[in-house]
DNA sequence: ACCTGAACACCGTTCAAGT
DNA sequence: ACCTGAACACCGTTCAAGT
């Protein structure tokens, strides 16, 4: 199916046939993807794939460890080395962002793929992530109880915030039926959304990602004393915008 | 399949076939319904359900759009005449927690199908919802933006949390297969995460639903002037526990 | 009017056979 | 050693035919 069949020189390989799947995902959406189209689209019968990984569920899972182990290949997100746990906090969120929006039609796999343990919480699904997040904070002065604290709702937040923009994404050219007139039937019994849908349909997901990642952190600076904050939750923000 | 083949009396009925629907996700799961069992499970061909619904993507949509609707008929969310926003934001809230536990194997249904319109943001996918969430929130003073501002903040919390909770969930029971001796693999090359894998393993998915919707609606109440916040955010929350 | 049976195009997966 | 072809059980969906 593709000009360029990147097995064909050197054969296939599991890693390959998975870039292929992430490219295939990317470029044709999920739904598409069926272990014979994905052999077509690296120029072989999708019967061979049976040689590298055991089924489709296992290519799926493959498919969600390496998008999400593109993190740890991040030089922007420097999983070693941080300076501080806030530094650290805030590339691991920007660079999952970034991977979430590269990948908008392989995300909600990421978020909903059933994971090998009961703590393990997408959408940091790797070991070595989440090793190396408790070790950031712990380090940092960060007990036991509160560094497991901040992986749950440094997990919920970015889960919630992610999954939001890009199934939001999705809907602006997702289905391709209906180019009716009215987008989202009739308004006319919902006097209030009328009114605010334009404001409804402006996009703040940059701006509200920033906003809640920045609150999230000085809430959980406040689990540390005071001399240990740097700088963090030294004031209540001020609400009136 | 089912001894009682509800649909047997009376015949089919667009409501009866998601009703069924529902029952046999929440039993078997999502990955087991298919037209033809979920024909067997009501006594029929599952040919049968094409005159009802136009095929198995419809079925899925109104399978979540009937879990969801539930919210509107429970009697403690009380749609209409809340005490206030801030009542009216916990018993939605905790009208939507109490669906995606009674129904953890439609709930990533409800929080991935793609929605009608960008600004219908899971897991409150409904036009009805969305009008009485904005109806309530502007007549208790906010203004369209915040009331909008409320609304993106309000799902992406309801979303992250109902989905890591049922997630881990159907972690426990979900897959059958590998009744190893190590449930997650070798944890030995993780240090901290096998010293804090106890720590991690506990459950404390209601209290940090309750904690952080309590956190998000002291957020929200400062979009407010003073005088109107009723008695929220009156003080910055003590952050050593 | 409502359901069934046969049919079609397509899946995932297995495995003997080819090269 | 690696891929193909045929085969199997199962899908979703359509439609003529039964009752």
């Amino acid at each position: 199916m593709r000009d360029d069949a990147e097995a064909a020189r050197t054969g296939l390989d599991e890693s390959r046939i998975v870039a292929a799947a992430v490219r295939f995902i990317d470029e044709r959406g999920l739904r598409e993807l069926t272990m014979r189209r994905l052999g077509a689209y690296l120029g072989v019968e999708g019967m061979a794939l049976y040689r590298y990984l055991p089924g489709r569920e296992a290519l799926l899972d493959a498919v969600v460890e390496s998008v999400v182990d593109a993190l740890y290949r991040d030089p922007d997100v420097l999983l070693e080395a941080p300076a501080g746990w806030v530094d650290y906090l805030q590339r691991l969120a920007h660079g999952l962002r970034r991977i979430a929006l590269t990948h908008p039609e392989v995300f909600p796999l990421v978020a909903t793929r059933p994971a090998a343990a009961p703590w393990v919480r997408p959408p940091l699904r790797s070991l070595r992530g989440i090793e190396s997040l408790l070790a950031v904070l712990t380090a940092a002065g960060f007990s036991d109880e509160h560094a497991a604290a901040v992986y749950r709702a440094f997990s919920s937040f970015l889960l919630g915030h992610l999954l939001l923009e890009v199934s939001a994404l999705g809907v602006e050219t997702g289905p391709v039926e209906e180019p009716d007139v009215a987008p989202a039937g009739d308004l006319d019994a919902y006097p209030i959304l009328r009114r605010l849908e334009p404001t409804l349909s402006q996009d703040h997901a940059g701006a509200d990602f920033e906003e809640a990642l920045e609150t999230l952190l000085d809430r959980i600076a406040l689990l540390l004393p005071a001399r240990r904050r740097g700088g963090r939750a030294a004031l209540p923000r001020n609400g009136d915008q």
